[in-house]
DNA sequence: ATGTATGCAAAACATTTGCACCTGG
DNA sequence: CCAGGTGCAAATGTTTTGCATACAT
């Protein structure tokens, strides 16, 4: 993910734009919410705008850049799209969450749907709990 | 669900809480956001404030009678809780929600979690798409 | 009576937007 | 150069909260 790819999405690869792909690669903390986001630029000395932020983040969910998880709280986190599909479990105790990704459960959905006459594009699925270390 | 319910919930059988219980409980309307119920209520004459209806909504999901549940624009929607548990299919055009149970995902689901060491106490499923009426 | 619940208005958040200025191509 | 991007601050929409009053038991 770099200056070419944004330009491919139709996106100037503008500075503000590079360090959050950057931020989001550096997947040290792979879901961060919009203000984490900002948080960590600010405290690099890096200043964006959170307006810009929610803005940029806005386009990259649009071009498939990211992809944008609501946990339960309301809250959204994003993270980078690798294309590859999974689902999610988050941890209600530290919030850490891991990804899965379940065939049969993916089939599942597809039948499900068909059979009650769904045109299904995508779903979200999030097991809530707690962690190995929580526990 | 009553007065009597409501007490047994350690809660007092309060004209607003009844409201929205009643309210609820018709369910023209199964899964009503906030908003939704604070609308109705005006436009029935009965006039409950809003803060009120997210305090009730609140104590009714602590106390397990109702389940809230959050949809992917980061809104939530209230149902009554009946005891089923079960996921849901939400139409992006219409805003329709349909519900749906499958023995088989929840197996995986906690397959999954025990594998990877978690103990999930809940979960969400929302499947999105079309539904039959707006394809 | 008395502790709890409510209404109101103000506060708290998260997110969006208008607009003048800046920047990448 | 110029469309598009950004910062700032103000607006928005939703949910929460403080406090005086009203209500259920």
């Amino acid at each position: 993910m770099d200056a070419q790819d944004l330009k491919k999405a139709g996106l100037a690869a503008t500075l503000p734009r590079l360090k959050i792909l950057k931020l989001l690669e550096e997947n040290l903390q792979r879901h961060m919410s919009a203000e984490d986001i900002y948080k960590v630029l600010m405290n690099t000395g890096e200043n964006v705008s959170v307006a810009t932020i929610y803005r940029v983040l806005h386009q990259f969910c649009e071009a498939g850049i990211v992809h944008r998880l609501n946990l339960e709280n309301g809250h959204a986190v994003y993270e980078l799209e690798r294309g590859d599909h999974h689902d999610h479990m988050c941890c209600m105790k530290c919030g850490k969450i891991s990804e899965f990704f379940d065939e049969v459960i993916e089939k599942r959905q597809k039948i499900i749907a068909e059979k009650a006459g769904w045109a299904i594009t995508e779903h979200t699925m999030i097991l809530f709990g707690m962690c190995p270390k929580c526990q």
